[in-house]
DNA sequence: ACCCAGGCGTTCG
DNA sequence: CGAACGCATGGG
């Protein structure tokens, strides 16, 4: 079974370019990348099932193709989760014209073009990665995230592979941090994640009103939960509700892009973070993940 | 051995 | 208040 998922703009789409940035760790487990197509297992209503997606016949969609179950699923979700993940349903145009007025930027339109802001259409996948992330360098995070999802994540084997689908909050609510230290989640790592598992199923963070609340009313009731700082609650919102203004200046990647860029001898300071940021306005989310592109190679 | 890492919470001045 | 400090552990 095959479906198509409609891309916005798509003269500004670049699947290459995605793919480029969803191969950016070797410990990735939640999708694979080969022979420019991604699979991954998705969930249509509450049934899980295993897709392949990749580019279209014409540029203006992707072509989805179903590995599992055989029987015929709801495709609505899968379309929907697809459209939110690579960002399908938005223009370029005003970013990549803003990039050409902005010294910091200008030139990774060209260099990136058609790069979409990857994002993340699971709440509780978002703010536990920014959980997991914080402080230490990404490849551990990535290795701990793998861990965690091995571990506690739903998995099926399709056509040999495996696949498998990020931890329910109910599930890792049900944890002790006793069960993250041998994964070498510190601590207070441990209790940061399973505490955000228990307020999400307690509806202390209603998901529904979440999706509701502009973007300061969100970062405000997220850093209002133990673990969560102003750096996560801005690295949520900006992978999943996507907020334009989403602002990471306390992002150390971000610091090192900038750094790059202008030769610096040493980070930029906060001070300075502000100044070249200070026009960014809705092209913030945009402006940062284009930077953090430029970290990888190519 | 040392410093840094896609920070956060607590304590101190 | 803002600054300094402890945390925790891999990566370079």
């Amino acid at each position: 079974m095959e479906f198509k998922v409609a891309i916005t703009d798509s003269p500004n789409f670049s699947f290459e370019e995605c793919l480029c940035f969803l191969s950016r760790s070797p410990k990735e487990c939640l999708h694979y990348i080969h022979d420019n197509k991604i699979t991954r297992m998705l969930v249509a209503g509450t049934e899980p099932v295993v897709v392949e997606i990749r580019m279209g016949e014409t540029a203006d969609h992707l072509a989805v193709k179903i590995l599992a179950p055989a029987e015929p699923v709801d495709i609505l979700p899968l379309q929907q989760y697809i459209t939110r993940w690579l960002h399908l349903d938005v223009s370029l145009n005003e970013f990549y014209d803003f990039t050409e007025t902005d010294p910091l930027l200008k030139g990774l339109a060209q260099q990136y073009r058609g790069l979409r802001l990857i994002g993340m259409p699971d709440f509780f996948e978002a703010i536990t990665w920014a959980i997991i992330g914080q402080q230490i360098n990404l490849s551990f995070a990535y290795t701990l995230r793998e861990r965690f999802v091995k571990a506690f994540g739903y998995h099926a084997v399709v056509e040999g592979r495996d696949y498998y689908l990020y931890p329910q909050p109910a599930v890792v609510a049900a944890l002790e941090p006793e069960e993250l230290l041998p994964m070498q989640f510190s601590k207070s790592k441990a209790q940061y994640v399973i505490n955000t598992a228990r307020s999400i199923v307690s509806g202390e963070l209603s998901l529904p009103q979440l999706d509701e609340m502009d973007y300061e009313t969100a970062r405000t009731s997220l850093v209002a939960l133990k673990g969560i700082g102003n750096w996560s609650a801005n690295y949520a919102l900006m992978k999943y509700r996507r907020f334009p203004q989403s602002v990471l200046l306390e992002d150390v990647g971000l610091q090192n892009a900038i750094k790059n860029r202008l030769n610096l001898a040493s980070k930029p300071s906060m001070t300075e973070l502000k100044s070249y940021s200070r026009l960014w306005k809705e092209h913030t989310a945009y402006a940062t993940f284009y930077l953090w592109r430029s970290l990888l190679p190519q």
